[in-house]
RNA sequence: GCGGGUGUAGUUCAAUGGUAGAACAUCAGCUUCCCAAGCUGAAUACGAGGGUUCGAUUCCCUUCACCCGCUCCA
């Protein structure tokens, strides 16, 4: 049975994660990453960036691909020129003002309970609701009721209001029937909650010189899309990754590290023509599916999740959830990994023109949206961002396809997915509890470790040689203390795939034992082909 | 942000209004020729701040963090 105690006190003991600053009580949402950890995680972005970037040929066509595609890399600042995030939406959006219900204790988006007026015998009330638009009317009929305490017969003699109205429109909020209350004027003042870090450029900064810590690392790509155009020779289809961290002032941090207030995303914008956004949604949403599973996240406990028509965006095709069944989840369960949208152009065309609207009805073209005095709420760089094809001389705002994948999600799913705790026996025979991280080898935070069998008749002098020849190629670690169960035991905990072991006949035959952390067996290498032996098996897996 | 629970060594747990104990882990030494063996020794803890008290790890308050439920979740 994994369970998350288990695997968050395997995490501190053994040097994968700390809570950050912990001497002084630690913080909210915020983790570091010890000496096995960072190995760990760098071993995943590593991964990403190599199967995704740097390893892919653009000359051959991928399995599943509509077609050859290239793919670049991108590094770029966590502070950017505030208007980028007025124009990407998270200034808006991430910008809520909230509402709690002293009554129900619930909070709500300030901008988002409506409801009506309604009056009985001279006493005016506004009854809220979340209902949708076309229950609202029925439900504040009906809770309205219930507060006059009405019957059935005397409904004809409440007055409800014909202008359905959110409460931020309202003078105050003392006639307020809050949408789980009882009771009136039970809601608080509005509240602001910035989702994203403020912070302020320069030393004297006021007001003016507000910006803040991106809460994702997609939009330097968008804002980058004409650099990388112009200097690269790329031709769309083609995709920019990005691995970097992002910040979001979560309001309840939870769950290890899952939900994290600093947290490295690894991300892919992909950009295409319209006509063949959707095939390049599925290529895109199979390929990273497959990249999970072929690293070690076993199938039933990864789903795929579709969001339905009412979740998308309406700028959206489609958008899908990489989800894992984390232990710390309700059976049945899943927490996200990683997101992959279909964008279609609203982040280049918003870049350009200015916010597009997001509550554009479906099928109608975007436009920008407007403020109060019919200018654009969020001026765009006025930049030119379409795309001419060389070739057909066409021009236009390419679609866009996104990955985004956590990189602290991957390795808390890794984490758990390794964690495993089997019986092996002891040198007595009697059977123990063995904890095994079974990490993937390309995982790992260290590939091998060297052992002397004992620490004498030359066997330390001959490990140590070994030592200081992989080393120069993978993580190795040395121990010669204790006896030699004991230190594959606690390899087995760091996850190490292999344990190398001098013994009496390696002095004779230049030979020694490779053991298999997963399976226990051993068998004899040559000394001189150990390295070659084990980046094989790292490689091949 | 609300409600409930928990904070003691690296980890998992005890005990106590008056010197805080164990197991495992760690370190040193002996022993040890393949899966947490044994022996000897060592180091290490009351989340933080305040109050009550002669004296607080223990009682009270505040705060921080973690866990569970609600809420939130681009």
């Amino acid at each position: 049975m994994k369970s998350m105690e288990k695997i968050v006190s395997l995490a501190k003991r053994r040097g994968f994660l700390f809570q950050s600053s912990e001497i002084y009580g630690g913080v909210q949402g915020f983790w570091d990453y010890g000496p096995l950890g960072v190995e760990l995680k760098r071993n995943l972005k590593e991964a990403w960036w190599h199967d995704m970037i740097a390893g892919h040929n653009e000359l051959k066509l991928q399995e599943g691909a509509p077609s050859q595609f290239e793919m670049v890399g991108l590094d770029c600042t966590i502070i950017m020129h505030p208007q980028v995030w007025k124009c990407s939406g998270h200034y808006d959006l991430f910008h809520d003002h909230m509402v709690d219900c002293r009554e129900s204790k619930k909070r709500y988006r300030f901008d988002q309970v409506r409801g009506r007026w309604v009056e009985y015998q001279d006493k005016k009330i506004f009854v809220a609701t979340l209902a949708d638009i076309e229950q609202e009317l029925e439900e504040v009929r009906r809770r309205g009721m219930k507060f006059f305490k009405l019957r059935n017969k005397d409904a004809d003699k409440l007055a409800i209001g014909d202008e359905s109205l959110t409460i931020d429109r309202l003078d105050s909020t003392q006639s307020v029937l809050a949408p789980d209350a009882k009771t009136l004027d039970t809601l608080t003042e509005p509240r602001e909650f910035n989702l994203m870090f403020k912070t302020t450029l320069g030393a004297l900064g006021g007001e003016d010189d507000a910006t803040f810590l991106r809460p994702e690392t997609a939009q330097g790509i968008f804002v980058n899309f004409k650099n990388v155009l112009d200097s690269s020779r790329v031709k769309v289809p083609f995709g920019i990754g990005q691995v970097g961290k992002s910040f979001r002032n979560e309001i309840t941090p939870r769950n290890f590290t899952f939900r994290s207030r600093e947290f490295e995303q690894m991300e892919i914008e992909f950009f295409c023509h319209p006509d063949h956004s959707s095939q390049w949604y599925r290529y895109w949403r199979d390929r990273r599916l497959a990249w999970y599973t072929k690293l070690g996240l076993a199938s039933d406990s990864l789903i795929m999740r579709e969001h339905h028509v009412e979740e998308l965006a309406h700028y959206s095709i489609g958008t899908a959830d990489i989800e894992y069944a984390f232990p710390f989840l309700p059976e049945g369960e899943y927490g996200e990994l990683e997101g992959i949208a279909h964008r279609g152009d609203f982040d280049l065309r918003s870049h350009m023109e200015g916010k597009l609207d997001p509550n554009t009805p479906k099928g109608q073209r975007m436009e920008v949206e407007l403020g109060e005095n019919g200018k654009p709420k969020h001026r765009g760089s006025g930049k030119d961002l379409t795309y001419r094809d060389e070739l057909t001389n066409e021009k236009f705002v390419p679609h866009v396809i996104e990955p985004s994948a956590g990189a602290d999600r991957g390795v808390l799913a890794f984490l758990c997915e390794a964690f495993t705790e089997d019986e092996a026996p002891d040198d007595k025979g009697n059977l123990q509890t063995r904890t095994v991280m079974k990490l993937h080898p390309r995982l790992a935070p260290v590939k091998a470790a060297v052992f002397p069998l004992v620490k004498k008749d030359g066997m330390p002098e001959v490990a140590k040689e070994i030592y200081g020849e992989l080393k120069q190629k993978f993580t190795t670690f040395y121990d010669e203390k204790g006896a030699v169960g004991r230190r594959y035991r606690r390899q087995d905990e760091a996850g190490t795939p292999f344990c190398i072991t001098v013994d009496t006949d390696s002095l004779q035959d230049k030979t020694v034992t490779i053991r298999d952390r997963d399976t226990l067996e051993q068998w004899r290498v040559k000394i001189d082909d150990v390295a070659d032996e084990i980046s094989d098996r790292i490689n091949q897996s």
